[in-house]
DNA sequence: AGATGACCGAATTGGTTTTCTGGTCATTTC
DNA sequence: GAAATGACCAGAAAACCAATTCGGTCATCT
């Protein structure tokens, strides 16, 4: 088999398993049943393949958020859907929830670059659904750019710090209904 | 003079300096001019004596951002001016500035307590505010507790968060003007 | 020519010793 | 004799250092 998807692979579940900081070459070279130095012919080093498979991480949120969006429904709908979409994604997938905690604890350069990167696919897979939406005449014109961004920083406040300093943490509805009320109602026509 | 006065600024000026945990209880006995022990006939502990100390900082914070408060001014300038405020505070004031600080870097559990405690002072200053505005007839109903969170974590995503990253950070025209047109609209009658 | 793993210097870890610090309390002070 | 004090203690943190680990290279092997 393709000794660089076997890496790829043996990387992705290593990474995935103990993070960043707690994977070493040797490992991925003793799961993909390489030898280290292989490794490097394929990868320039441990950040650039940390990169890679973090790329096809991202590709696969945004599949995944792609997959609840539906024609003919309002922007609303879909953006919420996408956003705990994601969301979910990033305390679900095994990978992602590594990263955020590894950025948590140890800080690493590398991790803290990956995690921005993603949060940046967030932000821009939302701002081309406001884009168009505005195109269709379904939103009015506004900074797409910031509107996502608000978004997502929102989102993110009310489905995971809420919680830190408030009890009873708030139902999926509650927060549809008051994001409804508030941001997403200030954006239509 | 008052030597339970005296304590207090010396821990004030030395907490602002040099952070809690940096801070010894001697230290703040030289300063003052007492005893170690002298310390604890007025206050149980460090901890406590720091809680004190960030009272008083909320209380100087709550000043502040009433002081720009104006009668016959919209919600929207009003809580716009008591947010920058309070921000601003929150960059300036050397002892808040320091235990933001402190928090990101050696996560000292009391300094994270009493930061929530600021945070959550800030949030429930726009909740009352709301409230009134509520009454008044200038708002329409909202839940003033999760409006004012929002309001909070979106200044602090847009004032703090935005320039790391990217690259020009925004005017404060451009957020008034940004928020005016997404949040605050969607709160008038 | 492509794969490999022994090898290297730099970084990390773990264990040990030393220093520091929050808090107490017997003694002193006024 | 009530309030103030600083020597003192135990536990925490820092400093230190030896031993190990790790990312990356490259001479050797297949």
């Amino acid at each position: 088999m393709d000794r660089k998807q076997e890496i790829l692979e043996a990387a992705t579940r290593s990474f995935s398993l103990f993070g960043y900081k707690a994977t070493t070459m040797e490992q991925i070279a003793k799961i993909a049943n390489v030898g280290k130095g292989t490794i490097y012919t394929f990868f320039e080093n441990k950040e650039v393949l940390f990169q890679e498979i973090v790329r096809g991480m991202i590709c696969e949120m945004k599949q995944e958020a792609t997959n609840v969006i539906q024609e003919g429904v309002s922007f609303q709908e879909n953006a919420h859907a996408a956003l705990m979409k994601m969301l979910e994604f990033r305390e679900t997938h095994q990978l992602y929830a590594k990263i955020v905690d590894e950025e948590k604890d140890w800080r690493t350069p590398a991790v803290k670059q990956m995690l921005h990167q993603t949060e940046q696919a967030i932000v821009t897979f939302i701002k081309e659904k406001i884009d168009k939406c505005v195109a269709k005449g379904e939103l009015r014109q506004v900074n797409s750019e910031l509107v996502a961004y608000l978004l997502f920083k929102a989102y993110l406040a009310f489905i995971n710090d809420w919680n830190v300093t408030h009890d009873e943490s708030l139902s999926e509805v509650e927060i549809a209904n008051f994001f409804q009320e508030t941001i997403f109602r200030s954006l239509l026509v």
